[in-house]
DNA sequence: ACATCAAATGACAACGTTGTCAATTGGTAA
DNA sequence: TTACCAATTGACAACGTTGTCATTTGATGT
């Protein structure tokens, strides 16, 4: 049986109250008794016990991550920087799949959340926190920050890339290269960064001039394979782009891979940038040019503002949008025609 | 406030220890008053309090994961399976990071073992579980599964693939294309999967019939600019290879990178095997050839067996190797010479 | 009608902590 | 010396649940 603070208790001398103001460093115990507390501490090795912490105190210090059944690589790896943040902190980190259509799902989440099994949460892409989380969210008063969330309507704190500005970079970077026929590979239309991406675009070829030609803008999944196909069909055309922008670094993955496939040269014949910046994109060869998203950053500030707001502290601002910058590296080149 | 089992059972007119016995599934209720109770609970919107549960019953339903700093891409990608099998046995996940030599880390994870916080652990590479975890583990009787450990001494579970067949697999596949000059880029010395590789690949040359020349083997770590650097030194000897095997798809990555930056053309001129099967070795090109770790078997093996070893079913096999397989893609051709 | 027994139910303690508030202590000012 | 006040300390309830054990209930056998 691990050492309970009763035991502190009897050890030191003194009441269980005392110990625990000791433990929590709370004023009003004179220096001779908190020395003499922190010597049977550490000769019972007594740890607080946090279940029984965690029912008086109707907190639990932990986070919760939704994620769901398509968590993907790129968000994945946000983990590690997320855990290290929340280790800073002293917060737990709870990991929660989540399946909407799923009524066991569903009651899963209200369990945890009526059991006070954590007191903050943070929904990452592509999990996206819906009505029926925000709600019970709501209910139970446990503050939400969104990243990159579907709808920027409404109160709710969230922190986002700009991805009209990033694609509208992306553009002009191969517009300044000589290109003009420049194809988007565009993502689900029910995405808000994939609209958006597509809006920079339009608005960069707006600004030069360009017309939108319907038949350069294919539609895609923010996948390897839907890249894979849109580029096929693409490059087949009768009058194919110079440059393709995939709104997605996965997407330019599948276009760079169909490329090279079909025997055309990149940068020399084809022009590809992405949108993301996912780790290995600087591991393909040519090394994927695209838009950085800050999203180091942005995972950053979302568990701050968190944290914050779960201690209670004021924030000056709960809704951020952060710019992306141009990452050139060897799929882009001058245009050859 | 939240209702608790005490308003159920005011509500259902019973006491607090058979609305108790209704939620938890127990005998000895009359099917009348199981149902008035339920009427109650659906009424009310009861759900249990997980803390006070766990108080009682000194135990948590969670599985622990041990986090390193240095906690990988391809590793993070396998949470999603391991998430997805504790949700289907109603465990939660919790994710711990881990810095074995900060002091603050370790006090944090006896914390949470002396809390109660979680009544199982896996560790997943590199996540390692050390002396002084498996120790304090041991102290409040965790148990632990290990996914390819460090050491296969001793009585602890573990699940594991088989390095040495692996490497044997890639180097034979490397032989009967034809190739007789076949590098290796090697692990770290101090990884168990990295000597283990390192002697697969000299035991199918010595079954071959052929010499293991030293200059060959290159030391590197297991990642891209380790596996970059080894092969430009490879390609640029004398008597280069023409083919690399690598012990990890990261450093195959990075051979591929350094031999396209050097304009040589692969599979003619250098063929290049990898080994782990990343998810995005298919999407490199020319597509990677390489040795498929059954990583998402052996982890759901590893869940499964934890989580038997807790509900205190008898298991029969607690170590467990699986074996690998040879996965031909475009990397690896006919020798030129 | 009575004894016996199993099933159903409930009263109460326990889990380990913190919050509330009262009691004690020691020192200072009148 | 006395009164007062602040600082320190501790007794006890509370958090919401489950385990233990005693009690009640109802049926069965004599």
């Amino acid at each position: 049986m691990p050492p309970t603070i009763k035991d502190v208790a009897i050890l030191s001398g003194c009441s269980i109250k005392t110990v625990s103001r000791v433990i929590n460093h709370e004023a009003h115990v004179t220096e001779e008794t908190r020395s003499r507390v922190e010597a049977a501490v550490r000769a019972t090795g007594y740890i607080p016990n946090l279940a029984a912490r965690r029912l008086v105190q109707q907190k639990s210090n932990a986070l919760c991550i939704l994620v769901y059944p398509g968590f993907s690589q790129p968000a994945s790896a946000l983990l590690t920087r997320l855990l290290d943040l929340a280790y800073e902190e002293s917060y737990d980190v709870l990991l929660q799949t989540y399946y909407p259509t799923f009524p066991k799902s569903r009651r899963k989440l209200v369990e945890l959340a009526a059991g006070k099994r954590f007191d903050g949460f943070v929904s990452t892409p592509p999990c996206e926190a819906d009505g029926f989380v925000a709600d019970l969210l709501a209910t139970y008063k446990v503050p939400l920050v969104q990243i990159n969330p579907l709808s920027r309507e409404g109160s709710a704190p969230y922190l986002a890339g700009d991805d009209e500005l990033g694609a509208r970079l992306a553009v002009q970077h191969l517009l300044e290269l000589g290109h003009r026929r420049i194809a988007c590979l565009r993502g689900p239309r029910n995405l808000r960064s994939s609209t958006d991406r597509l809006a920079g675009y339009r608005a960069a070829l707006a600004q030069a001039g360009l017309p939108v030609d319907p038949g350069l803008v294919q539609d895609s999944e923010f996948t390897f394979d839907g890249g894979y196909t849109a580029a096929r069909l693409l490059v087949q055309l009768a009058d194919p782009p110079t440059a393709i922008y995939a709104a997605s670094d996965e997407a330019a993955h599948g276009a760079l891979f169909a490329a090279q496939e079909l025997g055309l040269s990149v940068p020399g014949q084809l022009s590809i940038c992405g949108h993301d910046d996912l780790a290995y994109s600087r591991h393909i060869w040519p090394g994927l040019t695209t838009i950085h998203q800050p999203a180091e950053e942005i995972l950053e500030q979302a568990v701050r503002l968190l944290i914050d707001l779960l201690k209670g502290v004021s924030v000056s601002r709960t809704q951020v949008i952060l710019p992306p910058y141009l990452v050139m590296r060897g799929s882009t080149g001058l245009c050859g025609k």
